[in-house]
DNA sequence: GCTTTACATTGACGTTACGTAAACGTTTAT
DNA sequence: ATAAACGTTTACGTAACGTCAATGTAAAGC
């Protein structure tokens, strides 16, 4: 039995683009040519299709299958366990992208239908992760998982109070900054206490507070862009500010 | 603050080039061009492109995040709801491929391993899913779920022996009706044994037979390409063949 | 025998979300 | 003054085909 492009495509299911492509990159050629320059098919080449489009509907890529059916020594198994890894973390990631926007959607329709309550634990959910997703790898990079393990905890146990407490602190911390800012003393009594404001702000996330770790987030402030930018978004050079004031505070250096 | 694109870039842990790239789709255009054209973006765009990777996040595609961010009606709920929905489908599609991809390990790996038991069972499952893969859609089509449901749990609860038999069957149904091809009679006493056999065979798969059934499955093997391939495998015109013999078989038409 | 219709061929561009040069001008630091 | 670092536009590459366009060939009907 021999076959134009156009019976092989429609006896697999494919289109005859698909053929003339698979041509074109080797992967199948046509067992022979006719005079017209028509592409002739024969049995051997319908099995190797089929075998082709096996590894396909597994999700193989191309240039893989290749491998696979031109080389019979190649180790197909290692290769199929190989490409069940990929598929296995690429399941991961969507079950994560679901998750993700499954909560958005619980927020974004809660703000109308949720209660006080589940709207907190909402925000709550959604302070640890945007600080995750913001500044997650490199606060864990830099001071290890478990502390930011602790600090979601604890953001988590906050009572409603707390919370409404700890934003506006936030707030306040760069209010007072600012208007420190602008005597310029890092040493005198705005500033210093936009520090202590600092450390109260702090000690909700922290579980335990030390004037060492608390300066090195002061340095880090300056040294890491995205903490820098939001502390600079009122004024450039708040964030030096604040980190000077914050050494002063703590004693150090 | 003001940004230049490399600034911006840092800020949001993206490359330049995905910034530029988002100012020639109209996703995000700086705040303004300075006097040698450098981009610089202000607060405003900063915001904006966090929403923009917010929902990148979630594997929206630029243009639906470009309708979410552009259009302050955009109804962005809807659009996420539609959008898990594709991440479902893209679930499901991967837990089925993972699934074939384990069971191809497992066949692969049992040619060693595995038990004349277990090897077996796979084999039979190989039967479903090959059917499944190749038919599965024009039979569930043309004979809706139900049956389909049914002749896969006959299979299931096949017996070794009478998987076997069903195989034997199978060629002995090529063999006699080739025989009875070279004949050239549909009427005489080897292509009615060809469609005996093709019954037998069939009640294999279908709890309970019927001629009607039996009658239409042999046109199909005429109308539809894939059953014809098989017939036609070694002679062409056999599916016709087989159609002529079965009709008179059955008594129909 | 001629015309219509169906099917074949080879380009070549479009798709997504950028990566990666190339070629060249600008700003900043030494 | 010069080099390093940064900015610009232009343009090709990616995976696996879909979708024309322009053109040649085979089969079928009149």
């Amino acid at each position: 039995m021999e076959y134009t492009v156009q019976q092989l495509a429609k006896l697999a299911g494919v289109t005859s683009r698909t053929l003339r492509y698979y041509d074109e990159i080797g992967l199948l050629k046509p067992a022979r040519v006719n005079a017209s320059g028509y592409r002739i098919y024969g049995q051997k080449e319908v099995d190797r299709l089929q075998q082709i489009l096996f590894y396909r509907e597994l999700g193989v890529g191309l240039e893989t299958i290749k491998q696979i059916v031109t080389s019979p020594s190649f180790d197909d198994v290692q290769a199929l366990k190989q490409h069940r890894e990929k598929l296995l973390a690429e399941r991961r990631r969507l079950e994560a992208l679901i998750a993700n926007v499954e909560k958005t959607l619980l927020a974004k329709e809660g703000r109308i239908v949720m209660s006080d309550k589940e709207k907190f634990e909402a925000f709550k959910q959604q302070l640890i992760d945007e600080n995750e997703q913001t500044y997650g790898k490199e606060i864990r990079e830099k001071y290890g998982d478990e502390q930011v393990n602790k600090s979601n905890e604890k953001v988590k146990n906050m009572t409603q109070a707390q919370y409404e407490e700890v934003t506006k602190l936030g707030e306040e911390v760069l209010r007072v900054l600012y208007e420190a800012f602008l005597t310029g003393d890092p040493a005198g009594e705005l500033a210093q206490k936009a520090a202590d404001l600092h450390r109260q702000w702090l000690s909700y996330f922290w579980d335990h507070y030390s004037k060492e770790a608390h300066a090195g987030l002061a340095q880090m402030y300056v040294d890491d862009e995205r903490f820098k930018a939001y502390y600079d978004q009122k004024q450039s050079g708040m964030a030096e500010f604040l980190r000077d004031a914050i050494f002063i505070y703590t004693g150090k250096k």
